[in-house]
DNA sequence: TCATTAAATTGTT
DNA sequence: AACAATTTAATGA
């Protein structure tokens, strides 16, 4: 398996293709723009590659321009458990950034992934000199708090179907992950791994979602049709 | 560009 | 966990 070392030996400049799918980048002024793009590097991790252990010391600020992510802690109790996913458009770490502590979580791909990385030292310069990108985080920190407090509800459901339209919905967060759009890019197997079920129980609660005319079933991925009826789907059964 | 083949993904048991 | 059916990606003429 790779390291998160040999990640940072591939990395390469952006295109500007790539800088499209960074939702800050426009926010900032013609020179914070000029600033953050010279640092701004990507790199592709491989199916299973971790971007970031728990414990390490926070050297870039991360977001994924392709792929998918997951973001998953370790317990005392030796288990892993898994946060959220995270998909394209996504930036995340901006809390340990700030405080320069260490990662408090582990983050892996869970297919092939491109991601891109703001070294520490220029995340901080932004906060200092830029308002549109201080907005930018502030409001990431807001969204992604009531989606922690949504997901803490999501794990004490018990209903499959129910934690599986939860989850999609908050993978579906157009503030938190511009680069989603209409289709996600997930296969049930990866679904699976980030709710905690087989692939089958997946299947079967996609079927049942699907013919509720929520969502629409697509190789490879899944369209939404009707996000609000996913956040609001309660026991039915 | 098209046809063939391999690989990935899905639906079902 | 295993299977067949379907879709996509890769290959090479």
């Amino acid at each position: 398996m790779q390291t998160d070392s040999a990640l940072h030996q591939r990395r390469r400049a952006l295109t500007t293709a790539e800088l499209d799918a960074i939702p800050w980048v426009l926010l900032l002024s013609p020179l914070e723009r000029e600033r953050a793009v010279e640092d701004l590097k990507i790199a592709d991790a491989d199916a299973g590659e971790y971007i970031c252990r728990m414990g390490r010391p926070v050297t870039y600020w991360f977001g994924v321009v392709d792929g998918l992510l997951k973001m998953s802690s370790d317990t005392a109790e030796g288990h892993t458990m898994t946060f959220t996913g995270v998909p394209p458009g996504g930036w995340f770490g901006e809390g340990t950034a700030m405080k320069r502590e260490t990662y408090r979580y582990n983050i892996q791909a869970l297919r092939k992934s491109r991601v891109a990385g703001l070294h520490v030292d220029t995340f901080h310069w932004l906060l200092d000199h830029s308002i549109g990108f201080n907005r930018f985080v502030m409001n990431q920190l807001n969204e992604r708090l009531g989606q922690f407090i949504g997901a803490r509800e999501i794990d004490r459901m018990t209903n499959p179907d129910i934690r599986v339209a939860r989850s999609l919905a908050s993978l579906f967060n157009p503030v938190l992950y511009p680069g989603v759009g209409e289709v996600l890019r997930i296969t049930q197997q990866e679904l699976a791994y980030l709710v905690g079920l087989s692939r089958q129980r997946v299947n079967e609660a996609l079927t049942a979602l699907s013919a509720q005319g929520a969502i629409q079933v697509e190789y490879g991925g899944l369209r939404v049709l009707n996000l609000s009826a996913l956040r609001s789907q309660t026991s039915f059964r």
